[in-house]
DNA sequence: CATTTATTGATAATGATTATCATTACCATC
DNA sequence: GATGGTAATGATAATCATTATCAATAAATG
């Protein structure tokens, strides 16, 4: 978390940007937050703070903290772009349920690798990729089965 | 694609849905289409023999096609839905060059068995997924070298 | 043929995100 | 600490794909 300011400071500086009360406090937000969240709930979140603050602005920090590399897109495919700590936060895939909206974080290097190994089967070289797996989380299928 | 006609005609009468010159039009065009498409590429095709004919009905149709079982929709994550056919088209998962945004249709069984164990893991039960494989295709890798 | 109900096309609405722009705030230099 | 240059902010307009609305039209059925 200390890591991540200076990490963000850094970034600031070398890119000319100033630093800023609004990019501060959403920083803040952004670094005590742990679930993954969209731009309108982090934007709900500083308000509290700072109930002048433009939503414009949580969005354009939203893109720096991502090009900083302490925040990572996540598209579910709902029209809404959410947002996850990138840092020491190493790449996995989603898991959601289809019914609550639950979701898991899971990885599995096996399959990591055979997207690689079937990217290249193509002849093209992987750079990354995107994967949800959509089912019914335990409880779910408990009320379901009812 | 006669079948596929059947069975878009069955849907129609099973659903108390009418067979209209607009939608003969619209899934002749989703017939002889072969890679996937938007919603407004269809628009631009149907619209050479109907100029008269409106984007919703487009949109419109395209839901029905997915409901019947005849299309499927395709979210590479740029804000515009696209289209494949579904039917006699078994599931696959994309490959997609970052440069030129070619794409190839991929599938991997051992992948797709995985992915199940994944959600088991987790005592989810895997209804469907999305896969998403992004990377520099042969051509684009030969020009980026240069 | 008349009635019912689905369909169409034009257009307005939606909703997330981005662009614009006047105003304000930061920061280095004098 | 005043100043000039430039970045940042917040309000708001714009964007863009998609959906909803609705009056007019067209099927199908008795």
């Amino acid at each position: 978390m200390r890591k991540e300011r200076e990490i963000f400071g850094k970034y600031l500086s070398r890119h000319n940007l100033r630093d800023t009360p609004q990019r501060e406090l959403i920083l803040d937000a952004f670094l005590k937050r742990e679930k993954h969240f969209s731009a309108e709930e982090l934007y709900d979140i500083v308000k509290k703070s700072d109930p002048s603050i433009g939503q414009a602005t949580v969005y354009r920090m939203l893109k720096l903290l991502a090009e900083a590399g302490l925040a990572r897109e996540v598209d579910f495919g709902d029209g809404v772009m959410r947002y996850e700590h990138s840092y020491n936060h190493p790449h996995h895939d989603h898991l959601v349920c289809r019914e609550c909206g639950k979701t898991v974080e899971v990885m599995d290097s096996v399959i990591e690798e055979l997207q690689k190994r079937v990217a290249e089967s193509f002849g093209f070289e992987l750079t990354d990729h995107e994967m949800y797996l959509y089912g019914l989380c335990p409880d779910c299928r408990r009320k379901t089965q009812k």
